[in-house]
DNA sequence: AGGCGATTGTTGAGATGTCACCATTGAGAA
DNA sequence: TTCTCAATGGTGACATCTCAACAATCGCCT
C-alpha cells in the first residue's frame, strides 16, 4: 500500500508499541529480581558466569551483556562486595581479572532459578511452545532490522 | 548453567532470549536518535508533547512515559537548556508546570518523523502487517503476563 | 473557615549505562 | 629484540533511571 510520506502509517505506531513493551518487559524484570535485591543486569551477569566454570574476564563479561566494559567494572565491584562474585588473578593475561562466581551465588541462583522457570511459564502462558519460538524468531529478525536501520544514513 | 536438556525447558531460554532482543531493539533506537543527539526518552518525550497541543504537566509526562516524576524533572531541565521545551505557569494549578514544545522543537521533530517512518519500514522488513500487528499484540499479552508474574508471590 | 490527605515538583543518594582517556600488558611485525 | 598496535581494566564526566523525603499546593470534608 503506497502512503504518503507524511503520513505515519501502521507500522511506525506498531514500531512505537514494540518498543514500549520491551521497556514494560525489562521493568518487570526488575520487580522480579528484586526479591533478592538484585538488578537485573546483576542477575545476568551472574547467570552468565555459570556458563563459565572457570570464570570469565570483564571484556568477555562485557561481551556476553552487550555492554561497555567500563560498566563492568562497577557491576564487579558491586557484587564482589556482596560475596556473590571474586576476582582472582589470571595467570595467562596479566591485563585481566578471572572473574568466578563464589558458592554463595551459586545458592543464591539454586534458590532463583526454580522460581525463575515458573516465571517464564506464567510470561508465556497459554502460547503454544511452537508459537513462542516463531515470536522470538521474529523479532529477532526485527532487531537486526532495527539495527541495520539505526546505522542507515539518513 | 544447569543443562538445559533436563529442567529448564525452551520458554526459560526463549525468554532470556526474548529479554535480550528487547534491549538490542532499544540499543538500535538510541543509535537511531544519536544523529540528532537526542536520547531516546528525548525523543519520546518531545513525541507525547505532539498530543497535547496545550502542553501538560510533568506528571502527566510520567504517567505517559512510564517513568518516575524525579526522572522527568531532569529531562525536561536539559530539553529546556536545549531550547526545545519551555515551562510556563500553569494558571489552574500553582504547584505544576505547563511543559510546551518550542518552534524549535516543532521543527526537529517535522525533521526527525520521515527518517524515522522510514526506518519503521525497514524494521518491520517484509512482514506483512497483519502479521506484524499480531506479533505487537502478542508481545503485549506477554508484556501483561510479565508484569502479573514478577509479582507474584514466591 | 479550618483541617487533612493526596498530588506536584524538587532534591539527594545510589545503581546503571555510555563515552573518552589512561597506563599496563600482550602479540606480532620489522 | 624492539617497535608498534590492539586489548584489558580503571577512572571521571555525564545521562538516565529508581526511591525516599520534603515543601507547597489542591481538594474535599466537616
Amino acid at each position: 500500500m503506497k502512503r504518503k510520506t507524511t503520513s505515519p502509517g501502521p507500522r511506525y505506531a506498531a514500531l512505537i508499541q514494540l518498543l514500549r513493551t520491551a521497556e514494560e518487559l525489562w521493568n518487570a524484570s526488575r520487580v522480579f529480581f528484586a526479591r533478592w535485591d538484585l538488578s537485573p543486569s546483576q542477575f545476568n551477569l551472574l547467570n552468565v558466569l555459570t556458563d563459565f566454570p572457570g570464570g570469565c574476564t570483564q571484556s568477555d563479561l562485557s561481551r556476553q551483556l552487550i555492554m561497555h566494559r567500563s560498566n563492568v567494572t562497577g557491576l564487579v565491584d558491586r557484587l564482589e562486595e556482596r560475596g556473590l562474585v571474586a576476582r582472582k588473578e589470571n595467570t595467562k593475561d596479566r591485563r585481566a581479572w578471572q572473574v568466578v562466581l563464589t558458592p554463595a551465588a551459586r545458592k543464591l541462583l539454586a534458590e532463583i532459578y526454580p522460581h525463575y522457570y515458573a516465571a517464564a511459564e506464567l510470561v508465556w502462558g497459554k502460547l503454544p511452545a511452537t508459537r513462542a519460538e516463531k515470536l522470538v524468531a521474529e523479532l529477532a529478525t526485527i532487531s537486526e532490522n532495527a539495527t541495520r536501520a539505526a546505522q542507515a544514513n539518513s
